[in-house]
DNA sequence: CGTGGTTTTGAGCCCCTTCAACCACCGTGG
DNA sequence: CCACGGTGGTTGAAGGGGCTCAAAACCACG
């Protein structure tokens, strides 16, 4: 049954198994395929957990993060629907997931999928997933390693707006200190450079959430 | 024979089946295993090329690095022996990779190790070792983004000590500049905050390459 | 309308960069 | 033996980009 659920058709579009919970207890047996709901800023998982579910994100959105002893945080990926997250190699968490707003998602047991008698063809699907990380990862690398302020607002933007749907309006999901968090800024900073790329004509303001983007190439340009 | 060549064991301990040459043609066939040398700062590929192989570091040191048009670097990684690289998603290299010191590799072609035929196993492996590499640039992200000049040096020289056998003295491969672009640093920071440390107690520069690591807790401490 | 969370704006400062000079090491050749 | 050039590393001084601290403005929601 779990080699029948865990298909790669199953990870494109998982049919709800359970009811949706709040906050999974540590210990309970998720069914492959689980749909679950969080509210806005609740975790999904911790640093430090013990793992075994991978996760789909359905709708919503959720940030991977990392914290230092002092509180000091780098968000690493926002995770938007049909994107997975969670994969660990041993069983423990090294990053923790929170719902930016509130969201749902599909849980499914990693046993299930790449234990003993998983397909090959279902192993490459989450190898071609973890390699798309990977490179989304060290393209953030050199975002934070070496671009100012204005280029990483304006990569993150262009990033975003790529990711969901290429609408002529963006609507961002996440406050500025978690944009700040994943730019490697303070919120200050990035609050300073909306108003400068707004400044300088690429973008409009319509709110502080939504963005209307009046010129990508320029954007582009300013991307570095 | 591709299957019985790619087999994990193969991948552990490979057995040179060519001789080698400094630099491949761009279109020439490497069969599987194919040993290969490469001097100091030569390229082992370029980004934008066609990829078609995985690599694994038999000897020597090697740099994966992304450029900004402007010639910003930052590095995503350094290579040693027994690591492997070159995973790319499509056909496209989307990092370059660069002979550190003199170095020999091993050349597997990417479609024999996954294609068609490739044993779970041997995916399942290589999924580890990308979800290894996923893990380090996430650990690396908190780094270039939350993390002061002396952290990050501090973090280096634990990393690099960790990874090559924890001796009493660091020899490192690299010079000041590949320390500063994989840090996000420049080289004279590097070199102020070898300085500080020395200052500081917990290393001995015997010379500009060779550190003496005098108190491992307290570069752990510093290292945040 | 208050109230709390979020965002913007301002002022001063500091860590790291930039630019520049100097030094240490090393193989080469007179 | 020492002058020489080249690479790589260190050190100094000055400047700036982003941070810190602070306060005001905005906004959704009771």
């Amino acid at each position: 049954m779990l080699t029948e659920i865990a298909t790669t058709e199953t990870l494109r579009s998982p049919v709800p198994a359970a009811l949706p919970s709040n906050r999974r207890a540590p210990e309970t047996f998720i069914p492959a395929g689980a749909l679950m709901s969080f509210p806005r800023n609740s975790e999904i998982f911790a640093e430090g957990e013990v793992a075994g579910y991978v996760y789909k994100v359905v709708s919503g959105v959720v940030r991977i993060s990392k914290l230092l002893p002092d509180g000091r945080r780098q968000i690493s990926a926002f995770h938007l629907p049909g994107d997975m997250f969670g994969f660990e190699i041993g069983d423990i968490h090294h990053c923790s997931a929170e719902a930016v707003v509130p969201t749902k998602v599909v849980a499914f047991k990693w046993q299930g999928l790449i234990g003993a008698g998983a397909s090959t063809s279902l192993v490459r699907e989450l190898l071609t997933r973890t390699m798309i990380g990977l490179r989304h990862t060290q393209d953030h690398l050199l975002l934070l390693g070496r671009k100012n302020a204005l280029e990483r607002l304006a990569a993150f933007l262009l990033e975003m707006a790529d990711r969901s749907g290429s609408a002529e309006v963006l609507d961002l999901a996440m406050p500025r200190h978690d944009i700040a968090d994943y730019l490697g800024l303070t919120l200050e900073t990035v609050s300073r450079m909306f108003a400068e790329l707004k400044e300088m004509g690429p973008i409009k303001l319509e709110s502080a959430r939504r963005v209307r983007l009046l010129d990508r190439d320029k954007l582009k340009a300013m991307a570095a």
